[in-house]
DNA sequence: TCCTTTTTGTTGTAATTACAACAGAAATGT
DNA sequence: ACATTTCTGTTGTAATTACAACAAAAAGGA
């Protein structure tokens, strides 16, 4: 557990919150480490969740699965953020997402039931705590509504330059690798593909973008 | 303003808090009630924003739109419910969507620099209005989530259908209203609009729901 | 009431997409 | 290095959609 205090402490999550503080935070709310494999579902669609889930290392993908059987990528996530961190505020609300691990991860478990009852006037830190889940949560917001803007465009070429442009300004380049392969960046944009391999191909030719495999360089401000 | 107290009172934003406790609160975030008329930007796109905004009356679409100019509706808003809370948690973000007014509306407006810094201790009220903002994100989280699986559907009977059985859910019933005309409906599922009424159309005749303007009924478990 | 405006429904056509099937490239394991 | 598997790109066709143009219905105002 030791061994994972830096990383711990370096997380949103903890922001703001001492050494020795976090350590008795972490005994308070029975923190512990779980490793994840490939494929491994952290969380389950209609699971109730209790818990709070700190990717420490890895990547997980948040995706739901519609009625039809086709994937829904919604986002995929990294080290230092929390995974479903929406669905321990109200109890009895079912979760409306799979968490899937990809590859292998370390996730950080946190007990927010004893985190909300027994630190309520007990400890101060808890108020640092639902502040920076207040932030966390705001910062997941906005990244959703990008999602929103991305998968609301009206063509396959619409919303790749969009999701393309967000992703250029979010790193302040106009080179960056993306976080996808092409079948994952296809479910998370809603679309084919083969088709959107196809319209890629035509960016590429026409010199609005380049590429190879993960890394992209937009030639055009959008 | 005093008016309004019982209105206050009875939003999420303040659960939780007393009367006394609440004309308090109100004084030292600097609170006071806005009008605002149809058509009205009550957040634009670009703005930074530090003040909380409670709708106490009216209606208000969370808009958004796209380079080549097509709006999308990101959710419509309601009595109780606030507007751009995720854009009030880091200072320097810019808004990423349109706040417009639908018809007229009475918004409270609050100024969260004298909510988060003023208070940070002096007022033990702070850490419960801090965590019903943590539960009011959360709630909007798991709607953005389900307009998500909205319009991730594939073809417009499947986004339709799923809209539907959703606001079904919502209302626990089989019959219910929607919030949206055609033209907005179509604007937040992202399709056609005279394609969505057809589509609507033929889901009628062949059994499956009945509407008639803004009342549908489902006659299938989805 | 009548007229005007707004909203909703209908239809045909051009554009776009999904899907399937396959080829080539890259990665992986032995 | 080789075989195997996974990932990516290409193409043709059927299905779906957007768009425009218009008709019908409903709502609102004088």
């Amino acid at each position: 557990m030791e061994k994972y205090y830096s990383k711990i402490k370096n997380s949103p999550l903890f922001c703001g919150i001492t050494d020795e503080e976090l350590e008795r935070m972490l005994k308070c709310f029975g923190g512990y480490v779980k490793k994840y494999e490939d494929g491994d579902m952290i969380i389950r669609q209609g699971e109730t969740i209790s818990k709070i889930y700190l990717i420490l290392d890895g990547e997980v993908n948040i995706e739901k699965e519609t009625y039809w059987g086709r994937r829904i990528i919604i986002q995929k996530l990294y080290a230092n953020n929390n995974i479903g961190l929406s669905l321990v505020a109200s109890k009895n609300v079912e979760a409306n997402i799979n968490a899937l691990c990809v590859g292998h991860a370390l996730i950080l478990i946190l007990n927010y039931d004893k985190c909300s009852t027994m630190c309520q006037n007990a400890c101060m830190h808890h108020s640092v705590l639902i502040s920076n889940l207040f932030k966390i949560l705001s910062k997941e917001n906005i990244e959703l509504i990008e999602k929103i803007e991305n998968i609301s465009q009206k063509t396959i070429r619409d919303k790749l330059l969009t999701y393309l442009s967000n992703e250029g300004q979010k790193h302040k380049s106009n080179i960056f690798e993306i976080p996808f392969n092409r079948q994952e960046l296809a479910d998370y944009l809603n679309i084919d593909r083969s088709a959107m391999s196809f319209e890629l191909s035509k960016l590429k030719s026409e010199g609005l973008i380049n590429y190879k495999k993960n890394k992209f360089v937009l030639k055009v401000e959008i």
